[in-house]
DNA sequence: AAAGGATTCAACCGCCTTAGT
DNA sequence: CACTAAGGCGGTTGAATCCTT
């Protein structure tokens, strides 16, 4: 369906002959009462159901978003504490403006609160700290590493991936095995799955790295990883590597310049 | 105390994705 | 494959509230 709005704004009016006419507009405690009531003995989801069941003469859109956002049980209201406040830098840094995927690593939270404290108190912040000189930027010894956020894409042939010392690594259309040829060894890489393949799978996957991001404290980014449509190697931009020596991993993110080229028409 | 500008945040809008038929 | 319904998301709006003059 192309237009959602249209068609919830044609079945109000039909309503509105009956004397119905689907209401706007703040929440009254009534209206709470019954919705809370509802969910309370039915459950959540089948917001239709909500809509026509409960009572109420609301959209089932706006049954959700007054459930999710305000009569959900544990919703944390009030200030956002320092933790919070930087958790939110760190992760809109890495996923940019994914409020949902940002509200969902900070308990208590709606996407909606994080989405309004962002835009009433850290954008203008966010945006000043970009345009400060990067004096941080690391010394001789470090790797500089741009975080891109991670976007859902589908492989529709074969890349080629490279590590800095030339290994040739393999993904295969289903994203799923990643093989280095080059060095005489049995050096397989497991890629995780979903990172270039399904949206779905996708959230999943940003939740684990996620995980080890801020769970599993600090990793040490010690290689870079090229890229390349056609087996001449481009250089690109690791995001986390991790190895040890009995069972290589990485998780990697590349650069948006990568993910358009992989839109585009070269595949 | 009053006016009006600035800020906050709940709610709406439009679009996208997925599932079902 | 096309279409529809529903869930979900991020962007935007505007009423309420706060702050300043």
């Amino acid at each position: 369906m192309k237009n959602n709005t249209c068609m919830e704004y044609k079945k109000m009016k039909h309503v509105s002959n009956m004397g119905l006419a689907l209401k706007k507009g703040a929440w009254t405690a009534g209206e709470d009462t019954l919705l809370r009531n509802y969910i309370e003995k039915y459950g959540e989801g089948k917001w239709h159901l909500v809509s026509m069941n409960s009572g109420l003469r609301r959209c089932r859109k706006s049954c959700r978003l007054r459930w999710l956002n305000y009569l959900r049980p544990n919703i944390k209201r009030g200030d956002f504490e320092e933790d919070e406040v930087d958790l939110i830098l760190r992760l809109h840094k890495l996923l940019g403006n994914r409020w949902s995927l940002i509200a969902g690593r900070i308990p208590g939270r709606t996407s909606n609160d994080v989405k309004n404290y962002w835009n009433t108190h850290l954008r203008s912040y966010a945006k000043q700290q970009k345009k400060e000189p990067e004096d941080a930027k690391s010394s001789k010894d470090c790797t500089m590493v741009t975080i891109i956020k991670p976007q859902p894409h589908t492989l529709s042939k074969p890349l080629y991936w490279f590590k800095d010392d030339n290994q040739i690594v393999e993904t295969h259309n289903n994203g799923t095995l990643i093989r280095s040829s080059n060095d005489g060894v049995d050096n397989n890489y497991n890629m995780s799955p979903g990172l270039i393949s399904s949206p779905t799978v996708l959230d999943n996957t940003i939740n684990g790295f996620l995980k080890e991001l801020f769970d599993e404290g600090e990793k040490i980014i010690d290689s870079e990883i090229g890229w390349s449509f056609d087996g001449s190697q481009t250089k690109g931009e690791a995001l986390n590597v991790a190895e040890d020596n009995e069972n290589s991993f990485f998780d990697f993110s590349t650069d948006e310049v990568m993910w358009n080229l992989l839109d585009s028409e070269q595949l």
